[in-house]
RNA sequence: GCUCAAGUGGCGGAAUUGGUAGACGCGCUGGAUUCAAAAUCCAGUUCUUUCGAGAGUGUGGGUUCGAUUCCCACCUUGAGUACCA
């Protein structure tokens, strides 16, 4: 019997499904294991081989993980609201809920074809209203919480009023919005209910706020500063502008400080470490006040350089900071007004592109330095950003390259401060190497000196104090959009309301489109069901709302990292309907151990994951404050696009080593339409697209060859490799074990479908080994000592390749074994038994089906991982005592079988023995013919 | 500019407490089988060579008996990030 991998595959898949081979118990006596994919947002183009490559690696994990002992969950579900599937909606009517359910069965029926140890009894989907039902609870506790810098966690909101009625808001030490105003018990008692709720709410860990936000005009939404890249919209690429709207935000940055300490604990890659680190942007210095001459204005800067105070000849404001407008003298009025209107047309954009100019305006006031309280002139310019620091900085041209070059620009002094160094041509900004002069109390000290002096000395005046700034802002959480979690939320007064956990989820309303409302709100405007009734605690009619006890419901809906941010604790749990999982499951899962995904969202989901697992920890509500232990990026896979060359004007099209002879333009065709040797299917391509239809060729050697790009697989370039195909072709098995052999997990890595063959030709041979013909025929008798050697070399690299995560080297170990057991004609049961564990995490069909030939009952995955027994490899070694020119004698460990005097002789031979052994007595030398290996003692 | 990662045959890539560089696969060459092709199997395949050997892991140095591996400088490529005070 041949190898049949399609019959083999099917049937292992329908009995692992039918036995639930793969699910997990949340108790057991094992020790637990946690492996976990990011779930896929399910497109309408459905997986191309480029998807699998993680879940390929975390399945083999798993596998090999159960094999080792470990009561494994591994589960699977759908980040299923979002974008594409909206715009679908837009333009065709159809409901995203439907789009979506046709996609995941899509993707279900590609991911079973692949042969994945999930455990589907655990599914989850962000767009059910069973799992959003806790995306809006856990917003209703971060409304209800607060956080407090002491304690340096989350507390209940009840807490927080408790403080005011108790002793107003001037000892509270809390992260909040800026402009909140102190007041005593007595007058927080006074407030009214509506003011106290518009306090509160500069608090809440989720904050309704007239922000500035990113407005996206094309997407009709607002985007998250990481969904932002050069100034266009992540996705679509449309320009975006600044614009003043009411929204919900995450105070993702009262976290800041332990989202950067969290980093030290987990075992994530460096560059993701590093991108995160950048992203909080922490930088400690001090925040120094500059009162405004003539003015009763202070203007506030941050400065991570104080000790270079004394060098301050000017300061500049960003054009947007709100003091240009009073402190700017009638004189130059003009030229301010003028400067900020250039500025504002410039976007965003062609400021970042044109760096190098540098521009600004004089406002003609003055400031008074803090200890010399000599004037110090106030500009504006736009290399000062209103969104970072205070928007105001305190210029020391000989400190900083960019006030430099503004001070040389605009003629402005330039005061040195540093011992022994030159400023006339640049700033000097070394640190390290700084001493500080003509600066009263400073002179003579270091860098790290001068920093605490000016601080306590600003601190003694009351106009400063040491401060760390992050760059981390907190994270807009309103969308403009149909599809996705709607907010728990009605209104009162203008003021939000929450609405109790035993009345969730509120349904997505239905809506005849899903486009935004003529007057710009948001599509939920559409919705005639949609208003909130407190007394019977529903959602109705909004022809219903009196404003007494029916109130209007939120329009927005949350952002696609909502569900996101905690979907891997509910797999813990995720058909519990009373809580969000029971504690008894948290406590025993605790977190995920080996996390698998894109590096693509390092700032995104895999930051706001971190901030929303830190809360449900101060909460209580989860045992670990980090989500996942282990993080692996898996690389890309790159497609590798076909090129043909149509010499212009024409419809002749020209072989890849002609083309340099004409004027040719390269069109990207279809890659199923060549082959393995770059060769085009020339009537496959008059076929494919009515544009070649006519086409003529002109070949070389009768052949017409494609040119090559190796790019991101996608629809536009025609490289789309399909896993079905290759599973219709070569099995999953070999799909599976090729995605792993072809380079490391981390890296990218073109896809060549050719090369295949190669892993394809390694199952055959290993069924090859277990039979004769049609007939299956194993060996009774005992292994030889070259049998042994060849499994037990297997088990150790196997297994260290696993441990490290380098798949792509056991895929060689197999092939090298399975030659070996050939050449040796060994089909011995002892062998094959374990070489068969070993090989079932990488390709479990075929495993599963000789093991089950072998005569076994139960699925190879309840097997024990083998045991390495080093004896084997050893074995061989001999020792031999040497003598060299007569004086020294040595033990030469041998580990090849040669004789005595074969290695002395090579020893002798050797030229450089000599000097390599002069004056030492060697313990050991480890010899092959002809060269000394190694030389222990 | 800054940060990080990586440079090994025609190609993907092996090789870690520093010890036979190029495993394994693709491709290519030759052979077997076949009327022929596909498939399969066997042999060869870093470069140079006067067939003795010599050179060789981006470049130049260093440490070592010995360096793809460790150290220094440089070059190249990729990724991220950027007027962050």
């Amino acid at each position: 019997m041949s190898y049949d991998f399609n019959t083999i595959e099917a049937k292992w898949q329908t009995y692992w499904a039918d036995k639930g081979t793969f699910k997990a118990e949340n108790y057991s006596n094992k020790p637990k294991y946690y492996v976990l994919d990011m779930f896929p947002y399910p497109s309408g183009a459905g997986l191309h081989v480029g998807h699998p490559l993680g879940y390929i690696a975390s399945d083999i994990y798993a596998r090999y993980k159960r094999h080792k002992g470990f009561n494994v969950l591994h589960p699977q579900g759908y980040d299923s609201f979002g974008l594409p599937a909206e715009q679908y909606a837009i333009q065709t009517g159809q409901h995203p809920a439907i789009t979506t359910k046709e996609n995941i069965a899509r993707y279900r029926e590609q991911l079973d074809r692949i042969g994945f140890s999930f455990d589907w009894s655990r599914e989850v989907k962000t767009s059910d209203p069973t799992f959003y039902k806790w995306t809006q609870w856990i917003f209703t506790e971060l409304f209800n919480s607060w956080y407090d810098k002491d304690a340096d966690k989350a507390r209940a909101i009840s807490e927080l009023e408790k403080l005011f009625s108790e002793e107003g808001n001037t000892k509270v030490k809390a992260v909040c919005d800026e402009e909140v105003t102190l007041f005593t018990a007595e007058a927080w008692n006074g407030f009214s209910s509506k003011e106290k709720q518009e306090i509160v709410l500069k608090y809440r860990l989720t904050y309704l706020a007239e922000t500035e936000v990113n407005w996206c005009p094309q997407l009709g939404t607002v985007l998250a500063n990481d969904e932002i890249v050069n100034g266009v919209s992540e996705r679509g690429g449309y320009p975006v502008i600044r614009k003043k709207m009411t929204q919900w935000s995450m105070r993702i940055s009262a976290y800041a400080q332990r989202l950067l300490d969290g980093l030290h604990t987990i075992d994530w890659p460096q560059p993701l470490k590093d991108s995160q680190t950048n992203w909080i942007g922490r930088s400690e210095g001090a925040s120094v006040t500059f009162r405004v001459k003539d003015h009763n204005e202070v203007i506030e800067v941050f400065t991570t350089r104080p000790d270079t105070i004394f060098g301050v000849s000017f300061m500049t404001l960003a054009p947007e900071h709100e003091l240009v407008a009073k402190i700017t003298t009638p004189e130059q009025k003009a030229a301010v007004d003028e400067y900020i209107e250039a500025t504002a047309k410039r976007s965003e954009r062609d400021r970042m592109a044109d760096v190098k100019t540098i521009s600004g305006v004089f406002t003609g006031a003055y400031a008074e330095h803090p200890f010399t309280k000599e004037p110090v002139p106030i500009w504006i310019g736009d290399y000062v950003l209103a969104g970072y620091g205070t928007g105001a900085v305190m210029a020391v041209p000989c400190g900083d390259q960019r006030d430099y070059d503004f001070a040389k620009h605009f003629g402005i002094e330039i005061p040195n401060i540093f011992e022994g160094v030159d400023i006339s041509q640049e700033a000097f900004a070394d640190k390290e190497k700084t001493v500080i002069a003509n600066s009263d109390f400073l002179n003579g000290l270091n860098y790290k000196k001068a920093v605490k002096t000016a601080i306590y000395e600003l601190e003694k005046l009351g106009q400063g104090e040491g401060k760390i700034n992050y760059r981390l802002r907190d994270a807009v959480f309103s969308r403009q959009r149909y599809w996705g979690e709607p907010f728990p939320v009605y209104y009162v007064d203008g003021m939000p309301q929450m609405i109790d956990l035993k009345h969730l989820p509120i349904e997505l309303p239905e809506v005849e489109k899903y486009l935004p409302t003529e007057t710009g709100e948001p599509p939920l405007g559409r919705a005639d069901v949609w208003a909130w009734d407190t007394e019977k605690n529903e959602v109705v009619p909004n022809s219903l709302i009196n404003y007494t006890t029916i109130f209007p419901l939120e329009l927005n809906t949350m952002p696609g990292w909502a569900g996101s941010s905690y979907y891997f604790n509910r797999y813990m749990d995720p058909n519990n309907e009373d809580e969000i999982f029971s504690q008894e499951a948290i406590n025993y899962w605790k977190e995920v151990d080996l996390y698998i995904g894109g590096s693509e969202h390092a700032t995104g989901h895999l930051l706001y994951a971190r901030f929303w697992q830190k809360f449900l920890f101060d909460k209580g509500i989860v045992p670990v404050d980090e989500f996942a232990k282990k993080l692996i990026n898996q690389g890309m896979i790159l497609g590798t696009s076909a090129i043909v060359y149509r010499i212009s004007g024409t419809n002749k099209y020209v072989s890849k080593g002609l083309k340099d002879q004409y004027d040719a333009e390269e069109l990207r065709v279809d890659v199923s339409l060549v082959n393995f040797s770059d060769e085009l299917d020339l009537n496959g391509l008059k076929n494919w697209q009515p544009q070649f239809k006519d086409a003529e060729f002109e070949l070389e050697n009768g052949k017409y060859i494609v040119g090559r790009e190796v790019e991101k697989m996608s629809k536009r370039w025609y490289n789309v490799v399909n896993p079905d195909g290759v599973c219709d072709q070569y099995g999953a098995d070999s799909l599976r074990l090729y995605e792993m052999f072809l380079g490391p997990l981390e890296q990218a890595k073109p896809w060549n479908t050719a090369g295949i063959t190669g892993v394809h030709g390694f199952l055959k041979k290993l069924w090859k080994l277990y039979h004769n013909g049609e007939e299956f025929v194993v060996g009774e008798t005992a292994p030889t000592k070259d049998n042994l050697k060849t499994l037990h070399k297997t088990i150790k690299k196997v297994e260290e390749d696993i441990e490290s995560f380098s798949f792509n080297t056991s895929v060689s170990t197999f092939m090298i074994a399975v030659n070996e057991l050939t050449a040796q004609k060994c089909n011995s049961k002892v062998i094959l038994e374990p070489l068969l564990v070993l090989i079932s995490p990488y390709a479990p069909h075929i495993a599963e089906e000789l093991w089950n030939k072998l005569g076994h009952t139960t699925s190879i995955s309840t097997t024990a991982f083998p045991v390495f027994d080093e004896s084997y490899l050893v074995e061989s070694t001999k020792q031999y005592p040497i003598s060299f020119n007569g004086k020294m004698r040595f033990t030469m460990e041998l580990s090849l079988d040669l004789s005595k005097d074969d290695i002395e002789a090579a020893v002798m031979a050797h030229e450089k023995t000599q000097q390599q052994l002069a004056g030492r007595t060697p313990k050991k030398i480890i010899v092959v013919p002809g060269k000394i290996v190694n030389i222990v003692g």
